[in-house]
DNA sequence: TATTGTTATACTCTATAACTATA
DNA sequence: TATAGTTATAGAGTATAACAATA
């Protein structure tokens, strides 16, 4: 049995045990996590797992953050608003809310200037839940982030707004 | 209607299509959007849909790809290996390659020093295909950092070297 | 005629359990 | 007794199509 090695020069490598097996050694380049992209692909689920894991301990999913922060904002959206802006399938979005609804934190109201449509709105109990799972995710983000200076962190936030800048879904808000 | 805008200052805002209706212009703060993690979850999905849908273009997924890169480096890995260095449940591993079988890419040869494990071996097909979807990821690459600088290329790798340090699956190679 | 939300349904993906052959 | 690979199956997640209400 091998270990993988962490990152490190030129990149990742699967190398032999070598305490247990002089001469076996087995090494294995695996160039593409030498990639940016790779990389960049690996940390988003790495971190979404660590989220993932911290949230389940309070019952939650890292969508049902997604979606209370979404609704936590200004004038309420409506369902495709939501769809849209968290790039869910609109009748995934109803699955979404029905639980919300039964867990009181999100209520449909009817627009009244278009009757098709609900406004999706973010109860008392919503917003605490808000409150848990964003303490939560910024305790996970501290972890995660932990081994970057300030200036590194800085830096990385800004490259990766230039990567997303005008990336994003195209429309979102209804009216 | 409402566009959304890109990032600018402080994050993501939805706002109003001031264009269209002067006195509605809705405004909504997605203030998660803002969070270092969100934005590199978010990029590393927005990479991958790019990767796809170029490698959908040529009959590939993304996981072809790194199953390839996987198995064209030295010595060759068992389908166990090949789980735990993708993360791949190992039901998934023998789907993977029972297909890749049929296309004429990887060949299943037992280990003869253990006659439970196969060696998975990359045919000369399985390489052709693996230098196509290199170039075609390398374009989808190129194009999405294109807007950094070759500085902060080398600080994002280098950056996201230090945050997945150690945080690779523990054991990938046989023997 | 188009859009919002809904339901039913199918499809994909993944995970679980049981089995075989080997160790 | 444990492990590698396989199969069958179940489950989650998602997408598709048709529908009702409204614009």
């Amino acid at each position: 049995m091998v270990e993988i090695a962490t990152i490190e020069g030129v990149g990742l490598m699967v190398r032999g045990a070598s305490t247990e097996q002089a001469g076996a050694s087995p090494r294995k380049d695996f160039p593409i996590a030498e990639r940016p992209g790779y990389l960049l692909h690996k940390a988003g689920l790495v971190l979404v797992e660590d989220v993932e894991k911290a949230l389940g301990s309070v019952g939650m999913r890292i969508r049902d953050f997604f979606v209370l922060a979404a609704l936590a904002g200004g004038p309420e959206l409506s369902q495709q608003d939501l769809s849209r802006l968290l790039n869910l399938d609109p009748t995934t979005v109803v699955t979404v809310i029905d639980e919300m609804e039964r867990n009181g934190h999100v209520e449909r109201r009817r627009n009244p200037a278009d009757r098709r449509r609900y406004n999706l709105f973010l109860t008392a109990s919503g917003r605490e839940a808000l409150a848990t799972a964003d303490r939560v995710a910024t305790e996970v983000e501290s972890a995660f982030f932990g081994g970057l200076s300030a200036d590194e962190r800085a830096a990385l936030h800004t490259t990766l707004g230039v990567l997303m800048a005008g990336r994003w879904p195209a429309a979102v808000c209804s009216d």
